[in-house]
DNA sequence: CAGTGGTCTAGACCACTGG
DNA sequence: CAGTGGTCTAGACCACTGC
């Protein structure tokens, strides 16, 4: 097959691999929702046969869906849409570890909705969720503890049309990972996260919901998350304690 | 060609591929220093003659070295192993950007080496690097400023032997990362790391140092730095201001 | 122009899963 | 056992680099 190639807009050629059209398309049909988190895609046979390609230009393509963990691949089985709702790894996002190394150890969070209501957008939010200021957003607030430790404050905001319908409630009866929850009930699969951390000072709220001292230092963590497209769909601003537990991350 | 198996220890078959067996071949080569940071290796067409393998096998292979940052590929001029010695990120472990996202406004970084000096190995700095408690190691403090303010305070351990000959004076006169000294002075070279990340209040000698008070909440960053085979060779504390900086991490 | 990595194909066989 | 992903090969051609 030759690889279908569109004008650029200087008149430059515009290359992309066939593979990577491929991946294009494939990537359309997660974002469509023609295989949901969980499921099996047809196999690279069919995928091959379907957009008539060979199967190694097909199994490209996965591969790179792969390391991007937007599928997984197992042996024998298939190839699944990857999940949130997984329960090897409890918060796929969550980067914070007991100092013991041993997160299974230490057992499932504890975890408390302080509040869950929806508001017009200040403009901060309204920024990083590329919306105008003043569309309505959802806020909610809540608490993990780890064996009975109140460890982090989360205030999260969310887009209010996508998440029509969410209570706490809904939040507080759900087992699993919120992200989970995004995923089952309104479609929203969140596919990569940008954080940024500083240190700084605690002051109230989060004297009194994680039971620290005025000043004591906590670690502050902005996420924005995205969903396909590089859409951003949450702003999440954490704090957490870090005397018995660091944040973790690796650099190569 | 038949793939050349050893058996495991429980008397398993311990299936590894080929391009797997190649890969660590390739890895022996760079770790022995047969090919320098900077250098070209071979092409795939004579990796494969000299192997005896087909050019795809030693492509496979040396996708994966690409993934994990030891080579990088260049189109049309050929596989090049990968050093800390590049202008394009300065400090290619360093996450800490300026809150403007802008870094190369912000220019190059200021250096001011505070100490330099041999010394026995307190017992969990020994475990960190895999030595035992009391033998030699240097020890390295320095602070780094941006735009003339002081904002990261750095120490650093390093084992005695490979690094024999390090001084505060060639610290200081050396242009470019430490890590490119490393490469080039001892051809020891940081292949990947770890960081733990915490909270804590400012207080001596970082208070002086970085020119904050007491208690004011700082970043603690304790990198743990491997060359090939995951052998430990730097430990690394540093402090951060994170006032008009901040950590950047991706997640997916 | 020759040499490099990058793409694409087609076919054979291997390892793993589940019925 | 059939079906899946995983490996390996051989050969053709493309895109980029530098002489």
């Amino acid at each position: 097959m030759t690889s279908i190639q569109e004008a650029g807009p200087g008149g430059t050629p515009a290359f992309s691999p066939l593979y990577q059209q491929i991946k294009v398309l494939i990537l359309q049909s997660l974002q469509d929702g023609e295989w949901k988190p969980g499921d099996v895609i047809p196999s690279e046979m069919d995928l091959a046969a379907r957009f008539r390609v060979s199967q190694g230009t097909v199994r490209k393509a996965i591969d790179e869906l792969a390391a991007e963990n937007l599928v997984m691949r197992r042996q024998g089985k298939g190839t699944f849409v990857a999940t949130h709702a997984e329960q090897q790894v409890q918060y796929r996002f969550l980067r914070l570890l007991p100092d013991t190394g041993d997160a299974s150890k230490e057992g499932p969070a504890q975890r408390r909705i302080i509040e869950c209501k929806r508001l017009r957008a200040p403009a901060d939010i309204a920024r990083a969720l590329g919306l105008r200021s003043g569309d309505a957003v959802l806020h909610v607030r809540r608490v993990l503890s780890f064996q009975q430790v109140p460890t982090i404050l989360e205030d999260l905001w969310l887009p209010a049309s996508p998440f029509k319908g969410l209570t706490a409630e809904r939040l507080d009866s759900y087992r699993g990972p919120m992200y989970a929850l995004f995923e089952t009930e309104f479609g929203v699969r969140m596919v990569r996260a940008e954080e940024k951390i500083r240190a700084l000072a605690a002051s109230e709220p989060a004297c009194e919901l994680l039971k620290v001292k005025a000043g004591e230092p906590l670690l502050s963590v902005e996420r924005t998350a995205f969903t396909y497209n590089d859409l951003p769909m949450e702003l999440r601003r954490g704090l957490y304690r870090t005397d018995t537990h660091h944040y973790r991350n690796s650099l190569s």
